[in-house]
DNA sequence: TGCCTTATATATCGAACGATACATAAGCCA
DNA sequence: TGGCTTATGTATCGTTCGATATATAAGGCA
């Protein structure tokens, strides 16, 4: 968009991926545990250059916030509109969930926003629609997927679309949960059967 | 125990009942986000007297988590063993899921230990043994409560108390997720009908 | 080449942080 | 009562917090 601008001396580093360091570390350690000094030195500039390109440290949560949202940063729901067979979809999105609550890239565990954000949304100010936006949006996107089953005959039209849609949105936060405790993957790992037969039972 | 020493000057003020005040600190600002400030001023008592009697901000914020394990302080799961019809007791599990995920006893929402104790595992030593004891107890009181039923012959022989117990656990998960982002009583109340069904169904 | 704009680097601001030193007060026990 | 122990109140410690003032560097444009 505005990428052709050029007065001014340039910046000698990436903007998005200082957001993307930025996140990782209110991801790690909270917003309130997160200094200033912690994401300076993540994102590789100094505080001044942060202030310039992000606004202060509230203004730089909202803006990762803003990308976690918009980069399809949530890899179980990718995983669930990507496969095509409904029963694999869920599997995958189940594995997905599961790999996501107990590995860490770069230190971060569980979902950015169900995990970490959603902690401050009374104490930081334009935390609470936005959280609001991404749970109704996560659903949608479900319940959506289902729908299209329907349509395709693969479920039945009396098929509880958005019943089914809080459930895997409630496992998911379920074995968030469970992650960030410290379970293990396989401990997880063995119920992703009797899962998908619930989810699409009948 | 050792209610009746008696040397030294006593204190003046209960330390079940500070407790409590630094717990709801705690619940409402996290542990990065409540100072000292905050917490002494809440206990009612000064900075010297709380590290005398509970040592320092991190001793004190376990101190909270093992009375809030201890006092029985989920009133899911104590409304979800109180009552002896099992569809009942499934749907007062909700009900009470619902509430203290909406409702806010002097700020606090959700499950101090799933909304708020479970972001610091990584960050305070000694939390995320508590928390994973924590998960455990309340998965085993949950199954104990169907294999009761099973035994009484209200359900069948094969349910699958676990899995259903952990469904409650992950709808728990995701109510408290919901509430934290502002959806209103109503809006989850709704399902509760289809819910019990599905804990249930076989 | 100067001029304007924007980013960088250094140094540091006042405020709030977690945590204590010190002197005093209150109850038991000899 | 005098000594012991423990809690309280005041005042303040050194550190780190989030945030900036200032001066310099880098590029586009005239």
């Amino acid at each position: 968009m505005n990428d052709t601008k050029k007065i001014g001396r340039p910046r000698n580093f990436d903007y998005g991926e200082a957001l993307v360091q930025a996140m990782s570390v209110f991801w790690t350690k909270g917003y309130d545990g997160a200094s200033l000094r912690d994401l300076t030195q993540a994102m590789g500039i100094t505080g001044p250059s942060l202030y310039a390109a992000f606004g202060d440290k509230r203004e730089l949560y909202l803006k990762t916030i803003d990308h976690y949202c918009n980069a399809d940063a949530c890899a179980p729901i990718v995983a669930f509109e990507g496969e095509d067979d409904i029963e694999k979809a869920i599997h995958d999105f189940l594995a997905e969930v599961i790999r996501s609550a107990t590995e860490h890239a770069s230190g971060a565990k569980g979902c950015f926003l169900a995990s970490c954000v959603v902690t401050t949304v009374g104490q930081v100010d334009g935390v609470a629609e936005r959280v609001e936006a991404a749970i109704d949006d996560t659903e949608q996107r479900l319940v959506a997927r289902f729908e299209c089953e329907i349509e395709k005959g693969t479920l039945p039209p009396d098929f509880p679309s958005r019943e089914r849609a809080a459930l895997l949105f409630d496992i998911r936060q379920g074995y968030m949960f469970r992650g960030r405790a410290g379970w293990n993957k396989d401990r997880m790992q063995k119920d992703i059967g009797a899962r998908v037969r619930m989810v699409l039972s009948h």
